[in-house]
DNA sequence: GAAATAAGCTTACTATTAGTTAGTTTATTC
DNA sequence: GAATAAACTAACTAATAGTAAGCTTATTTC
């Protein structure tokens, strides 16, 4: 009990919280996530498209979180009914809704960078 | 530049953000790092303290990314004066400052918990 | 006061995950 | 119709994580 609760939440909040606490800072923290994330926030975005904006990330990487993302309902994968070439991927609501957490990390960096030069 | 702007930061807020927000999500996402700034949220503890609430980690891996946590600035370390086997973990100010995005992380998962049974 | 236990590591090893390179299939462009 | 591009997939190597054992300095127990 107490060993997953920190001041912010109350002890009846802790119930599912602390397993999934776990689990989901895991699975956001996993290379390449936060920032796969960060980039379909701006939009829907094909597969090339997100390939070239993260320098360094591998197609193979690309390709596995995109279906790991996918199976978490964050993201949805949309094909072209013309063509099964176009693909599109687009953040679900419970994707877009990660902004807070992205806006907080970004407040974060922020504050750190001001306190350097104080 | 268009390539790091989500929607929530102005384009000269970007500068050096872009580049700071991929590493600093690497970062803060590295395994454990996240349960061990959670657990260390509460207060200052020791060693084994910080081993036996975390399932599943490994006392190397805790020694590896304690050390991290400490070399970015995040936590220091403790030494007894009269026993150098008494050591003790500490947020640093940095380090206290990251509960706002672990609430931000909570807070989602609250959300996207609801909205599964609406 | 010696022996046993515990704290806080370190080292050596195996297993898992990431990164690289090459190749495949369907569209589109020249 | 040949060449290029999109969106993968497979096979392999490199890096990271996990496991097991041991080491050194307290502290506790008998």
């Amino acid at each position: 009990m107490d060993e997953c609760s920190p001041k912010m939440i109350t002890p009846n909040e802790c119930q599912g919280i602390c397993k999934d606490f776990h689990s989901t800072i895991e699975f956001i923290g996993k290379r390449w996530v936060g920032v796969i994330i960060y980039s379909l926030l701006q939009g829907p975005k094909r597969y090339h498209q997100i390939l070239a904006e993260i320098p360094g990330i591998s197609d193979r990487l690309l390709t596995e979180r995109l279906r790991d993302l996918e199976k978490e309902g964050l993201i949805i994968k949309r094909v072209d009914k013309t063509s099964q070439k176009k693909v599109e991927y687009e953040l679900t609501s419970a994707g877009k809704e990660l902004e807070k957490v992205i806006a907080a990390i970004m407040h974060w960096i922020q504050q750190k960078g001001k306190s350097q030069y104080q």
